[in-house]
DNA sequence: AAAAAACGATAGTAATACTATTACTTTTGT
DNA sequence: ACAAAAGTAATAGTATTACTATCGTTTTTT
C-alpha cells in the first residue's frame, strides 16, 4: 500500500488553481494543517499562513477563494482519502458483515499510521476532520455548497458504508443515518475524550469509542 | 429526582450584567435570538443587533464580553431549560425504562410547542442549537471555558440521562457515550435532514430521527 | 525566442471586533 | 426628597481581518 500512487480527487470548483501542481500550492496546504492545528480554524488567517510560507498574502488568493474553502478542501481531500482506506481495508474479504466490521473500524479508529506517501499529514489532518470540519458545513452557505458538489466525496462514504449494512440486513430502514451517526459521533467523542471527557466513558490506553460504535452497529441493525 | 433548580440560571461568568434584569438586557437576547437564526453565527455581529434594538453596540458590551460568550450564554439556557423538560416528561413515571424512554423523546424530537412563559421562544432557539452549538465549544478556549463552568448545564443533562440507562441496566459500561451519540446526532441528524439529505433517511411526515434513536438506545442497553 | 503563466512586492479598502470617554437619565437607598 | 450609584446614549478611535488591485519580474511552456 505505501507505494501505491493514490489519486485523490477534490471537486475543482474548490480551489482557484490546483494546488496540488506547484511547489507553492503543496507547501499551502502542508503548512495549512500544520497551522489550523495549532491556531485553531479561527485564528488562522492567510497572512499569518503568508508568513510561514514565505509568500505574500496575495499569492494564496490565487489557490483559494478564502479561508473556508480550503478548509473544505482539506475536508474533502480526507473523505477522498478514507475512501481508499476503506476499499484496501474490505479488499477480498468475502464475509459482508466482516467488510462491515472492518469499515467501522477504518471510521472510528484514529489515525496513527504515517503514510508517507503524499506531502500531507493525515494524522494531523484527521485531528482537523475531529476539530473543525463542523465548521465546513455548518454555515449559511451549505444549500449552495452542496449543489456545487463540495461534500461529495464525504456523501459517497457513508453512501459506500451504508450499502454494506444493506448488505448484512436489506430490510434495515436507516443505514445512512446509523453511519453518519457512527462517522460524526466517534469524531464527536474522539473531541469530548480531549476536552469534556465527563460526556464520555473513555478509561485510558483502550479504544472504546471503536468499541462503543462497533457494538453498537451490531446490536442495531439485527 | 435530584436537585434541580427551579429557576433557569446560566454560570455568572458568562455575562457582565445578568441580561435577565432589565430591559435592554431581555431585548438583547430576544432579538439575539432571531438574528442568529437570520443571518448565522458568522454573520451576525453586536452593531447589526445594536440597530435592532435601537441600542448602540457599546451597550451590549456591557452585558457580554463578545458573540462568542452570547452564544454560550445561549446555549447553557437551552439546556437549563431542557432539564425541567425532562424532569417534568418523567414525572410519577415508576419505570425506569420508561423514564429513559420518554427522556430520548425530549432530546430527539423538536421542540414544536410555544412555550410564552418567558420572552425567549424556545422553537427559534431550538434551531440555534442545531445549527451553532457545535462552536459554542469547538474552539480553542474549550478547556479553560469548561474549567470555568460554561459547559455545566449541558453536561448535567447528559449525566442525568445516563444515570437513567445505568436503572435500566447497571452493568452498561458507556452510558455517557451513548447519551451524548443520542444528543448530538439528533441535532446533526436534523441538520442533515434540512440541509445534506443523502446522510439521512428521512421520509416526509414522519420523525424518524426519534425512532432511529429511541430504537438504537433500547437494542444497545440490552 | 516569444508568449503565457506564476509569483513577489506593495498598496489600499470596507468591515469587524472591540475600547474609551463623556454626558445625560433613571433607579436606589436613606 | 435628594444625593449617590448605576445604566444608557452618543461619539470617536484602533488593530485586525478579509479581501482586491496593480505592476514588474521570474519561470515555464511551446
Amino acid at each position: 500500500m505505501k507505494n501505491i500512487q493514490l489519486h485523490i480527487e477534490v471537486n475543482s470548483g474548490l480551489y482557484l488553481k490546483n494546488p496540488d501542481t506547484s511547489d507553492l500550492g503543496r507547501k499551502i496546504i502542508c503548512q495549512s494543517i500544520k497551522m489550523i492545528n495549532e491556531l485553531g480554524f479561527e485564528s488562522f488567517t492567510f497572512k499569518k499562513l503568508g508568513v510561514q510560507i514565505d509568500s505574500p498574502e496575495s499569492s494564496i488568493y490565487r489557490y483559494f477563494e478564502n479561508k473556508h474553502t480550503l478548509l473544505i478542501y482539506l475536508v474533502s481531500w480526507y473523505w477522498s482519502w478514507i475512501e481508499y482506506l476503506l476499499v484496501f481495508s474490505t479488499m477480498n474479504i468475502d464475509s459482508s458483515s466482516e467488510k462491515l466490521e472492518r469499515s467501522i473500524k477504518v471510521l472510528t479508529e484514529p489515525i496513527l499510521e504515517k503514510y508517507p506517501t503524499t506531502y500531507i499529514d493525515e494524522e494531523l489532518l484527521n485531528q482537523i476532520i475531529i476539530k473543525e470540519s463542523v465548521k465546513a458545513y455548518h454555515t449559511v452557505d451549505v444549500d449552495d455548497e452542496n449543489k456545487k458538489g463540495y461534500f461529495k466525496t464525504y456523501k459517497k462514504v457513508v453512501q459506500r458504508v451504508s450499502e454494506l449494512v444493506l448488505e448484512v440486513n436489506p430490510k434495515y430502514k436507516f443505514p445512512h443515518m446509523l453511519i453518519s451517526t457512527v462517522i460524526e459521533g466517534a469524531h464527536q467523542q474522539n473531541y469530548f475524550a480531549q476536552h469534556l471527557p465527563t460526556l464520555t466513558d473513555v478509561t485510558e490506553g483502550k479504544n472504546n469509542v471503536s468499541e462503543f460504535y462497533t457494538n453498537m452497529v451490531n446490536k442495531v441493525i439485527v
